[in-house]
DNA sequence: ATAGGGTTAG
């Protein structure tokens, strides 16, 4: 729009802050800056320019700021994520101004309570609402409930939404977000079903709401039909979902509804496709999103690098990274944990302490706890156990469980019992419910031979009451997710996935496979522990997308579990033996089963 | 003279 159609002074459609700081002197030059004060502490207070300083200097010229006044820069401090100095502003205005907080000045800073998760000031804040007659005041009713969700008050969120005599869509979303936020997603959906009536945030709630469930994809579909069109943060919120289940099929049916539908790549909604397509093992249509984003943030690099790094592109993912620093993007600390990922699952292990360096030396990021744990998965690895243990000793916060873990797991993997045993003890510390845990501890002495100890192990387990968390693997066929866990006989085509197994079996035997039962927990004769193994979920999951697979396209597997050596050594004799690409994610990264070999070269 | 400023995802 052109300016010249809008006189200045009186135009309402200054969005730029240079424009704004036109208006601003002009104002100053014709005299007329007390006239128009008010007008310009609104206009800088526009939170998608964050002009803060400037709203604020606006302000501290107003010799007595009127209600409206105070409200606009309460409000931008809150906005830009300064809500303590809105509460300071607060408290100035209570105690030295003029005038006196109205019903528009509740909801704003008990907003910034609900960000400072400042349970006291709030609760005397909303002693003060009903103290000046705003008690009944929907906007700082509705404003109240989400307060006390975000301080995990639900307890109190219900009892204000409760009390309301009248409600609208924005109070019961309030809730709904509430209790999305506390993880109860079984009331969330009650009262989404109990509403009057659903928009665009009740769905999006829901959908965040079962973010790690496939009915998070279901109640999309369902929203869509209801005519409800998403906007970014819903699809954000889909795509996560499909990210976390590893659904492709499922990830190019929402791309190809946004192509349709003509949404915009070049800001958050990228950055998810990219992340979608690399957690469900599309990586080159995750990189052809990227490459055509035509100004890349850093999102999109992150993304992209985090991604590769997932599926063992290690030397393709550090010369994209070369490339990011060479066009002026300055990487943050996600960027490095994908660098550190990418060297710590090809085994690069001195170029990795060389980006480590690299991100605290030149780049000044001070290392989180995750890249303490980047740092400590590189070296357990590649089998550098005291190296390892020596960086847990001196990293400056306290270990978590994640990185005594990785510890483990390495110990595990180059058969180190006494530092295994050391690691595992810390775990337990830190989670006494740690199943997987024992499961490395075991299979440790199981390597060794250990059996006593291994069963002294399982009675302790039983003792406490935990069970192995039992493999599971999905895989997406005629519009449906298969899911299967270890010695499945529930799906309807299980008679056919038994013979496919047992097919399997003889051509494996006949390719000259033996069975490693060296991971095999259980105390079993060698017969039982192979067939312990020929069970496993991946295999019962591959033997359905054999059965099923008449396109020639790659077969993909999702687990929860790290792969087993066993399947590993499976799964690249059958990609071989069946002439089909297998594409498997494991708890931590892809194996790309092609031709007899997998990409991550066996170091995994 | 009058309008303007408020609540739900980040």
């Amino acid at each position: 729009m052109s300016s010249t159609q809008f006189p200045p002074f009186t135009s309402t459609n200054l969005n730029s802050t240079e424009e704004i700081k036109q208006f601003h002197a002009s104002a100053i030059k014709t005299g007329s800056f007390r006239r128009l004060s008010s007008r310009l502490l609104t206009l800088y207070s526009n939170p998608k320019l964050g002009n803060l300083e400037y709203a604020r200097s606006v302000f501290d010229r107003i010799s007595k700021p009127s209600s409206l006044c105070w409200n606009t820069i309460i409000k931008c401090y809150v906005e830009n994520n300064y809500s303590q100095e809105a509460l300071v502003l607060f408290c100035q205005l209570l105690h030295q101004s003029l005038v006196l907080p109205d019903n528009f000045t509740y909801p704003c800073v008990l907003k910034g309570c609900g960000r400072l998760n400042a349970i006291e000031e709030g609760k005397q804040i909303h002693g003060l609402t009903l103290k000046c007659g705003f008690g009944g005041d929907i906007y700082v009713q509705s404003t109240l409930v989400s307060f006390y969700s975000k301080c995990g008050e639900m307890d109190l969120a219900r009892t204000v939404f409760d009390r309301m005599s009248s409600k609208d869509i924005v109070s019961w979303n309030c809730l709904i977000n509430g209790y999305v936020g506390s993880g109860d997603i079984g009331t969330a959906r009650e009262l989404f079903d109990e509403m009057p009536e659903q928009d665009l945030f009740s769905w999006t709630a829901l959908i965040d709401g079962y973010s790690r469930f496939l009915d998070a994809v279901n109640v999309f579909k369902a929203m869509l039909k209801e005519d409800v069109k998403p906007n970014d943060s819903t699809l954000v919120s889909a795509m996560s979902a499909i990210s976390g289940l590893g659904l492709l099929e499922n990830g190019i049916w929402i791309h190809s509804y946004m192509d349709k539908n003509k949404y915009e790549y070049n800001g958050v909604l990228g950055t998810s496709l990219i992340d979608m397509y690399s957690k469900c093992g599309g990586i080159e249509s995750a990189l052809s999103i990227f490459h055509a984003i035509s100004r890349k943030k850093l999102g999109h690099w992150s993304a992209i690098i985090v991604g590769m790094g997932m599926h063992g592109m290690a030397k393709e993912t550090l010369e994209l990274f070369e490339e990011m620093k060479r066009v002026g993007m300055r990487p943050h600390g996600i960027t490095f944990i994908g660098v550190l990922n990418a060297c710590s699952h090809t085994g690069e292990v001195n170029q990795g302490l060389h980006y480590f360096q690299q991100m605290v030396n030149e780049y000044r990021i001070a290392p989180t706890i995750e890249h303490y744990g980047c740092a400590v998965d590189l070296l357990c690895r590649a089998g550098r156990l005291e190296e390892a243990k020596n960086v847990i000793d001196k990293m400056p916060m306290k270990p978590n469980e994640i990185i005594w873990m990785s510890l483990l797991s390495g110990c595990r993997n180059h058969g180190n019992i006494d530092l295994g045993e050391y690691a595992a003890k810390r775990v337990i510390e830190l989670d006494p419910m740690a199943t997987g845990c024992y499961v490395l501890l075991s299979n440790i002495y199981a390597a060794a031979g250990l059996w006593d100890k291994v069963s002294e192990l399982r009675k302790v387990m039983k003792a406490e009451g935990l069970a192995k968390d039992p493999g599971r693997s999905s895989i997406e066929h005629g519009g449906m997710v298969h899911n299967f866990i270890v010695g499945d006989r529930a799906h309807p085509q299980t008679k056919d996935i038994y013979s496919k197994l047992n097919d399997m079996k003889k051509r494996l035997h006949a390719a000259g496979y033996k069975p490693d039962t060296t991971q095999v927990l259980l105390c079993l004769e060698e017969k039982d522990k192979e067939a312990e193994l020929a069970y496993h979920s991946e295999r019962l999951a591959i033997a359905f997308g054999l059965i099923n697979n008449e396109t020639g396209k790659p077969i993909r597997v999702v687990k929860n579990l790290r792969v087993c050596n066993d399947c590993h050594v499976v799964t690249k004799l059958l990609s071989e033996i069946y002439s089909c690409e297998i594409i498997v994610r494991d708890n931590r990264r892809f194996h790309h089963f092609k031709n007899g070999l997998c990409s991550c070269r066996d170091y995994w």
